[in-house]
DNA sequence: ATACGTAATGCAACTAAATTGCAATAAAAA
DNA sequence: TTTTTATTGCAATTTAGTTGCATTACGTAT
């Protein structure tokens, strides 16, 4: 693995996912820095800072991959311990819940990742 | 709500969800079916048949969609109960999963749908 | 501080999934 | 059988994501 160099283009990106502590689209991103970098640029960092553990990325319901910071971590005991990530179909926001979901055993089916998407509104759009 | 007309068509969709009791991608069947009927055929077949509540659609962890028989049910209760659907790393066979997942409540969100994709390895495929 | 090796970037071209408009066709109803 | 309108095929378009390559600039070693 090598080294990941702080450009200032690496700079701006992890900026955004400083900023506020959302799960952030790479459409919304290429959009956002436009004048700024390149989309395969946008593209190439996001995927050297997610194999750096400093992001990780799931795909949401409208077929997006969108990314958020910190890893994806795995429990090694019997059942998969991962946050879900949510997604406000108001206001489009998307995050990671801080709850976990158990996977149970499911026998003949051996379970290695996962990914829980719930859709609904948040707390700012919840009238 | 329009009425679904048994064209041979949709006669050859539908059979091929009654055949294998699996989660198909769109590409999968616009492919096996080049020479019978036009991909955007595809695309709006199994658009109406999810309208109509005969197959339900999710998009699996390559941004693909995939849709299978039946209806999401989400229940009234506190909680939702959707099944999770299972996705083959090795085989790519893909499948709705009969178990339930509860989402427990979350403070200050509003939860109306969800989906869970779980990867990992079939039956078939486990050594 | 300067020079060097290599990671990182920009650009252009490309692939693949999904969508749209419209004229032609074929179910189902009258 | 005729009429109505849902459905289809075709062509063109949109959009997400990828690839190759020449150029640039970051970090390191001197």
């Amino acid at each position: 693995m090598s080294v990941i160099r702080k450009t200032k283009t690496v700079k701006l990106i992890l900026e955004q996912f400083n900023k506020k502590d959302e799960a952030i689209s790479v459409v919304e991103l290429v959009n956002k820095f436009k004048n700024k970098m390149d989309k395969t640029t946008v593209y190439r960092i996001l995927e050297r800072l997610e194999d750096s553990d400093m992001l990780h990325s799931f795909i949401d319901n409208d077929g997006l991959k969108r990314y958020a910071k910190g890893d994806i971590h795995i429990s090694s005991s019997n059942h998969i311990n991962v946050h879900p990530h949510f997604l406000c179909e108001e206001c489009g926001t998307s995050s990671c819940l801080p709850i976990e979901i158990t996977i149970p055993n499911i026998p003949n089916y051996t379970i290695k990742s996962s990914e829980h998407l719930l859709i609904g509104q948040c707390k700012d759009c919840i009238n």
